[in-house]
This record gives C-alpha cells, sequence and structure tokens, in this order.
DNA sequence: ACCCAGGTGGCCC
DNA sequence: GGGCCACATGGG
C-alpha cells in the first residue's frame, strides 16, 4: 500500500517510534485510561475541550466514588451532583445529560459495556449515534478505544493535516473516514496509533506555531 | 482582555 | 448539503 495517507502513517510510525513504545509514552503522559468506562466518559467529556480540564473532571468523579457507568445512573436523578462533579470540562449541563443518558441506554438495555461490545460494529455504531450528544466522533473513539473496534476516528486535528497535506478537498466525517480505512491496513492497533499520533503531531505545530 | 480547546444539535436557507 | 450559533470552563 503506497498511497499518501499509508506514507504518511509510515512516516509518523518512524517519527514517534513502534506502536508499543508510543502507547507507553501516551500512557505515560496521562492520556489513556485504564479501563472501558473511563474511555467512554472521557469520549464524551473532551468534546470541545482540552484535555487538562476532562481530568479535573474524571479526578472529581473517581473522588466522588462515581466514576462507573452503573454508579453514574444510579446518581442520575440528582442530576445537578453529576454536572457539579463535572464542570471543570465546561459545557457541563449538556455534557451531564448527555453522560446519564448514555449510562441509562448501556445499563437499560446491555447490562454492561461489555455485553454491548458484544455486537457487531455496525450495530454498536447505529445504536450509539441515536443517543442525543453522541455524533460521529464521539462514538467511533468509543468504538475504536473502549471497545477495540476496526473504525477510524476523524477529529479537527486529522482535518487540519488533511488540510494541510492537500488530501482532499471533501472534509466530510463520512468522505474522510472511508479515505482513511481505504487506504490503510484494517489493523486496530494501526487505526489507535495513528489516530493519536495524528493528535500528538498537531499539538506540536500548535505550539511550535505559538 | 482576548483566544483557544480532539463536538453536537438546532435552526436557517 | 452547508453555514452559523449556543453551549462553559481553565490556561496561555
Amino acid at each position: 500500500m503506497k498511497t499518501k495517507i499509508y506514507q504518511i502513517y509510515l512516516s509518523f510510525a518512524r517519527k514517534y517510534g513502534s506502536p508499543k513504545e508510543f502507547w507507553r509514552e501516551w500512557c505515560k503522559s496521562g492520556k489513556t485510561r485504564q479501563n472501558r468506562e473511563e474511555i467512554v466518559l472521557g469520549a464524551i467529556l473532551t468534546q470541545r475541550t482540552n484535555w487538562r480540564n476532562v481530568e479535573k473532571a474524571l479526578k472529581n468523579l473517581k473522588e466522588a466514588r462515581v466514576l462507573s457507568i452503573e454508579k453514574i445512573y444510579k446518581i442520575g436523578k440528582n442530576i445537578e451532583l453529576l454536572e457539579k462533579l463535572i464542570k471543570p470540562s465546561g459545557f457541563y449541563k449538556q455534557k451531564a445529560k448527555r453522560i446519564y443518558q448514555f449510562c441509562e441506554f448501556i445499563v437499560k438495555n446491555h447490562g454492561s459495556l461489555e455485553k454491548f461490545f458484544k455486537q457487531d460494529l455496525e450495530i454498536c455504531r447505529e445504536q450509539l449515534l441515536k443517543i442525543s450528544g453522541i455524533g460521529p466522533e464521539t462514538a467511533d473513539s468509543i468504538l475504536l478505544y473502549a471497545g477495540n473496534k476496526p473504525i477510524f476516528v476523524i477529529d479537527e486535528y486529522t482535518r487540519r493535516l488533511v488540510k494541510k497535506r492537500k488530501i482532499t478537498d471533501k472534509l466530510s466525517y463520512d468522505h474522510l473516514q472511508q479515505l482513511f480505512q481505504q487506504n490503510l491496513p484494517k489493523d486496530i492497533k494501526i487505526y489507535q496509533d495513528f489516530h493519536a499520533m495524528i493528535a500528538l503531531d498537531g499539538r506540536e505545530k500548535i505550539k511550535k506555531i505559538v
């Protein structure tokens, strides 16, 4: 596979080291959560928000001992408590609602995240997109990083990369996702690594300019 | 005092 | 199908 996109992946892999090393660094920097539930909650909390603020919200949830889908579902009636805990992540009223609805969906319809992810990728994605507040990027982040399913995540950094490298002019989510998936081996690790490296690279460049 | 940060849904045309 | 807006906090 010698396409532009694959070449960029290879050059990033050379630059940032093997996936194994890369993820070790990534984990050290605190960007990765140990369990699926934290990854999912982080995916919603990080919408249009920097990771530092998300960390604060997750820390509050952890210290309040409600950092789990089941527990958030249980405190759901007290939405104001949830709002207060996640306040540092911004858009906290919306996000509290979104997080609660997600937890409610999982508990009521599947019992647990594990059971939810036992379904096929397409079914999972369809169900996630039905939840208000979960759009394509959040759904795919959840599927790729918490569910270990082969789907490529498109985000703002990916769009910047596509523009800068003049890969295509059509920037719609679905088109970009198909383009990346068609031009990369269908491999969960590659999808995870490449998306993470695109974000890392994007942040470095922003830093340099500033 | 600005400007930005890994989105989403609602509204308009 | 695309453009614009509200949503809110913390850091540079």
